[in-house]
DNA sequence: ATGAAAGCGCTAACAC
DNA sequence: GTGTTAGCGCTTTCAT
């Protein structure tokens, strides 16, 4: 048996179609009838059908999640945000990752399957040209720094250079994302141009090396920045927080005391990085997420959209989180 | 300018709607008029609409995907995995994690969203009666074992026990995830089950203790456990990837040798266990998720499902990762 | 090979 | 307050 439509709750009750939509919905319609057709609906086990809600109302109410990796901690944290904040505002998220994880099907995807959603949002990457102009209005880019606000607060690469100036440090390398893929531009690329902006000046030394954003990675682009030909830096940024924990158990397993023989300063914060006192720039991924769900919520119902669990735009966005790697 | 429907093509094609349709979808039409179509398409970037095609089609060509927790890299492979097999198979995953954490409202989500999909995924839990009776085939759960399968060999608790038993350990410790809401059973409450029946006769001391799934949980728990009033354990098990790299943390803050204080053996795999020389029981979770993808996909089209990155069925579904911790 | 027509489940005008 | 009608974009018989 076929799951009950409205046409035939409607024909339980004893009304029209519309009228158990309305009554279903919240519209015009009497205390009675509302009674009446709950009471039909419930006994027929009648459920609404998303599709046909859709068809009809024009709008998904759900989201495309554009992840560049699922093994990247701040990712996920800022899907979860995104996740959390969207079912609160009534939408849901589909995972998109992008296909062998280059990121070159991303256009295909968005001509494909635009319209699928009321909103496409890009996390771990920054929108392409071509990407902006297929996907329009819907497209959204998490973790991109600048542009309309200002670099100095905002760029955790910045901050972290910025730090380390403070403390004393002329020599240091930045571990940044290498990819597959040269072209492609992602937060952590403009990450790596914002460490040599903001430090050319501040540094003897500001050396730099990609590898996978890992512990892997981290661990043995680590090995290399430091026990490599030439000088060891006094300090290390990492780039991504998987980075940050394989650089910190690269150091301890080559006996180097830190902070004493080397500084580490991570970018995006982690619960493990803080169990292993490694300093790091918090870029408040969670956060990002949820004042993602809710710019897409916005441009759905501009008027009903709550705000009181979403840190007001103002706050800061990234942060310092003091330990003992420095 | 709304977006071209199939009648606007229809119209700039001189054909009719449902020629449009066969033509587009490989259906009887003649090379002409297929080409004549395709061309009306291109000229008015006409792409067909998902809701359109799945309100007449009937099926959704998407699973749903409950994640109990996004915090958990077991979890988020398996995630990984479902996720990589669906796109493969042409389905797209929906992130539905249960409000709250708690799980409680997931029957609230199965009755109103059941038919926007179709499958419906459990990660980290196995499937209460009440979810069952509603879900129904949909409902399908990934990190169960035992069942139909030889437990000996699919369980990993037992694997654990096991192992350490042969190497002589009589007092273990299990450290297990402790949930907020008690009368929730998964697939954690399962592997301590496990553990007590898999250790009762071959151990002379075994216990354990419940902790929040995460580094900080197994950290504490681990400091708890080792530092006790009672005698210490000689062996530990972690009952999931995060704790168990919690707990390698805490003994080495300890100061503790392991294994020669105390041996550590995890349950889930992970990169940083194995930096870190932590002994684990692979669960297998990524394949786990490309399975449960064959599944729902093989339920839509039984005959057409290509299955060849998918390990066999037969394959070992847990396996010892040897490492230095025991 | 192609067209006409019906209908998937629902909502929104508009009339009553 | 409620019913009628129309239509969202597509697929799918059934004729032709």
């Amino acid at each position: 048996m076929p799951p009950a439509t409205i046409t035939d709750v409607a024909r339980a009750a004893g009304v029209s179609p519309s009228t158990v939509s309305r009554a279903l919905n919240g519209g015009r319609a009497s205390a009675a009838t509302i009674d009446q057709v709950n009471r039909a609906a419930a006994s027929l086990k009648y459920r609404p059908s998303y599709i046909g809600r859709v068809l009809s109302a024009g709008r998904t109410d759900s989201v495309a999640a554009v992840v560049a990796s699922l093994r990247r901690s701040a990712l996920i944290e800022a899907l979860g945000g995104l996740h959390a904040e969207a079912a609160r505002q009534g939408l849901s998220v589909t995972l998109v990752e992008p296909s062998g994880g280059q990121g070159r099907d991303d256009a295909a995807f968005l001509r494909r399957d635009r319209d699928r959603f009321d909103g496409i949002v890009l996390l771990g990457r920054t929108v392409a040209e071509s990407e902006r102009e297929i996907g329009g209005e819907k497209l959204i880019a998490i973790g991109s720094y600048g542009k309309d606000e200002t670099v100095g607060t905002l760029d955790p690469t910045a901050t972290a250079a910025e730090h380390l100036r403070r403390l004393g440090h002329r020599s240091v390398h930045y571990i940044g994302v290498a990819h597959a893929d040269p072209e492609r531009t992602d937060y952590d690329g403009s990450r790596e141009t914002s460490f040599f902006r903001s430090c050319s000046d501040s540094f003897v030394a500001a050396t730099s090396s990609g590898t996978a954003p890992t512990v892997e990675g981290g661990f043995s682009a680590t090995v290399t920045a430091v026990t490599g030909s030439s000088a060891r830096p006094s300090a290390l940024i990492a780039g991504t927080a998987e980075i940050a924990i394989g650089s910190a158990t690269a150091l301890r397993q080559l006996g180097l005391h830190v902070p004493g023989d080397i500084a580490l300063i991570g970018i995006e914060d982690h619960p493990l990085a803080a169990l292993l006192g490694v300093t790091t720039i918090d870029v408040g991924s969670e956060a990002r997420g949820r004042r993602i769900a809710c710019d897409v919520a916005k441009t759905l119902h501009p008027e009903a959209v709550d705000m009181s669990a979403v840190p007001p735009v103002s706050a800061p966005r990234v942060s310092l989180r003091l330990r003992s790697s420095c």
